[in-house]
DNA sequence: CAATAAATATAACAACTGTTATGATAAGCT
DNA sequence: AGCTTATCATAACAGTTGTTATATTTATTG
């Protein structure tokens, strides 16, 4: 067997990613889907129920992606280096996770009046966030950001800023370079350091 | 004359809002919104010559009714208070700019892939982006905020983390509250500010 | 009031959508 | 081999879309 369901489940859903970064999330129809892929429309109906059922599984395949990634980052490095590069692993500083968050907001725009599409996002968003606030918990344990920080309230903040700074890359003309990106994130883990342990540069 | 043909065209963008916060954009209809505004499609063809210039008026309205906001907020403080102010204009902190937040977010999913409506979005940034920049050197020459900080680069870092915020209230379940929101803002704000406004002590 | 224009309603057009049913082809299996 | 099932192609369906042209109504003006 050259290829299973699944694989080829991912090769239809690659292909729909790829219209929509192309083209926009409203001009992926199944046919347009169907010619990325270079066959017929019978493919795309053979695989999947139906559009929503594509949809949802190419929405959940940016979760994967997201989660993948930052998994990888966490094993490459420890203490709030990790949690840097945790964060870091959202921004979009190469070509794939700059797709990535091209169809992540292309979903999130179509969610809009779509309160079920919008839950997913939501329950994708709540992983994401209890993995920084386990992260920051550890921190703290390890006496290494300051104590009387919320982790509940910190990871929030610091997802918020991770996409801030990831729309800041769609949004701004003169936007921020890939260090400059990855020297705000760093800058503001800096200020939950705690103050007994500051390496280097840091002030107040 | 109790309606100014501009009066008619801003009905028109108000029910296409509607539409979009309840049914999403790709629902959008010209029926629908005509629907919306309780008339038929001759209302919305003779007052736009396509949904093209349509869709454009709406989303201008998105960047004026922001810019209007934050210019309100500018008139109510001075100092650092200013523009912890201006930033705040842009958070879902009522149901207004809720709606706003939402119709600007559909939009943005809408631009994926359409190069032109992508455009549109990075100019009304780069106003946004100009404003903070000016109030920034405005805050360095009176020395409220540190000299050694680069205010094009930390004007995206802020309208980052007010749009990180802002998405916040739409992707988490565990939202930040209304005063989080603010909080988060402010916070970041105060590390911004001059060290040497205290007395006796101060560092580079 | 009449005449002209603006504003709105109505209807029809072709193009595109997702879905479905039905053939055709290939792969797997006994 | 032959039988069965999975995979894919093709075509047609009804519904929706933006657009356009044409009435019909309302407002303005001389």
């Amino acid at each position: 067997m050259l290829m299973s369901q699944q694989d080829r489940r991912l090769e239809v859903s690659e292909a729909a990613w790829r219209v929509i970064v192309r083209e926009g999330l409203d001009r992926t129809s199944m046919r347009a889907i169907a010619q990325e892929l270079g066959c017929t429309t019978g493919v795309v109906t053979h695989h999947f129920r139906d559009k929503q059922e594509l949809i949802l599984f190419a929405l959940n395949q940016v979760t994967q992606r997201l989660q993948k990634t930052m998994q990888a980052a966490t094993e490459q490095a420890r203490g709030v280096d990790r949690l840097v590069e945790m964060l870091s692993a959202f921004l979009p500083l190469d070509t794939e996770r700059q797709d990535i968050l091209k169809v992540w907001v292309a979903f999130l725009g179509y969610a809009i009046g779509r309160e079920s599409l919008m839950a997913e996002h939501q329950q994708s968003a709540a992983q994401l966030r209890e993995v920084i606030i386990q992260e920051l918990k550890a921190l703290q344990s390890a006496k290494l950001i300051r104590a009387n920080i919320e982790p509940e309230l910190e990871a929030n903040a610091l997802l918020a800023l991770v996409n801030g700074v990831s729309l800041d890359s769609l949004i701004q003309a003169k936007r921020l370079s890939p260090d400059q990106q990855q020297i705000v994130i760093r800058r503001y883990v800096n200020e939950l350091l705690s103050t007994d342990a500051i390496p280097g540069s840091g002030n107040s």
